[in-house]
DNA sequence: GTCTATATTTGGATAGAC
DNA sequence: GTCTATCCAAATATAGAC
């Protein structure tokens, strides 16, 4: 056996990703993933014989990877409740709180390669499903548990461009303190 | 006075605002701004003597004045809901329907020049400020004015991204049917 | 004002030494 | 597995003819 990465694994994909996330496919240069990553150009190219088509693919498929663990508590969790709002935590680290942007948004520009909005379009789809049913088993029904997943994952969405947009991630924080509500039905008003 | 322009500044605009909306500021490359505005890459720079950042900030320049624009009706309409609605019109044109991504979101990546983000910022605030001064004009509080332009620019942002994520414009129509009731207070139940 | 031609830099990718 | 060196294409930008 040949000599041991320098770089763990996992730990090359978190750099890779944080240069992808923040400027998108096209944004994301070589020379931005190497230094982001400590490796040289050719090395990245030793770890990813496809070049930048296959680390891109690498980087969606660890997000995807993250959001299996970010929307696990949705099942594990018996109290919905309690599963969203484990989600919601997990959602935030991911975010680092409102501070990173989404691969959904940047890694979809035009100049991303089809195979890449392919596993977005899917990764947005199982989120949404893993929030539907959550909101189903609390008791909303079918038609209206897509409806809160849908609003879900909108308002996460658009409250990081504000957030963004605005330098200021208090938007974000918000939308993840009120996630329980927009996703499992508020008890009807007492009187 | 010399040579009159081939292309009219309005249309010039327009074509480098496609480009810069759908691909960022570092993804919108001098050869995709020339081919779609039909211009040479000299002669943009003839127009542009500071080059791709003057471009953009012309780009962004030409989206305040069609922000102006769009949000118009908020004061020109007595009516706060006609006010709303016809914005929401305005909006879905100027977004194609939701086939279109926002500069607010594809001109804020990193790469982007400061003043492009600050001009961005600005955009994002004047269009806050607009919303939030129909709220109050329909009755809403200060605070609860402003709380409901922020959610309505998040659903719509976040909109954008769904429908360009899932190649499904749904979501953004939807976003823009409610807005009336997102910024206007609903009237109180019957019974 | 627009064009062709060109300079210069950066980006993506490969070869081969260690 | 990582490095230096290098190649080629694309991107930004300029010069000068028309």
């Amino acid at each position: 056996m040949g000599r041991a990465p320098s770089v763990d694994d996992a730990v090359l994909l978190r750099h890779l990703t944080e240069i992808f996330r923040q400027s998108g496919y096209e944004g994301a240069s070589l020379t931005a993933l190497s230094s982001a990553s400590g490796l040289h150009r050719a090395s990245l190219y030793h770890r990813f014989p496809s070049g930048k088509p296959g680390m891109a693919a690498a980087v969606l498929e660890s997000v995807e990877h993250a959001f299996a663990d970010i929307v696990a508590p949705l099942t594990s969790e018996s109290d919905p409740t309690a599963a969203v709002e484990e989600m919601a935590r997990r959602v935030g680290v991911f975010y680092a709180q409102g501070r990173l942007a989404c691969v959904l948004d940047t890694m979809t520009l035009r100049g991303a390669p089809d195979d890449i909005r392919a596993r977005a379009a899917h990764l947005a789809t199982s989120w949404l499903t893993a929030m539907a049913d959550v909101a189903r088993r609390a008791g909303a029904s079918e038609e209206d548990a897509r409806r809160r997943a849908r609003a879900a994952l909108v308002r996460i969405e658009g409250s990081l461009i504000l957030a963004r947009v605005l330098d200021d991630p208090a938007e974000f924080q918000l939308a993840l303190a009120e996630l329980p509500q927009m996703l499992i039905r508020r008890p009807a008003p007492a009187g």
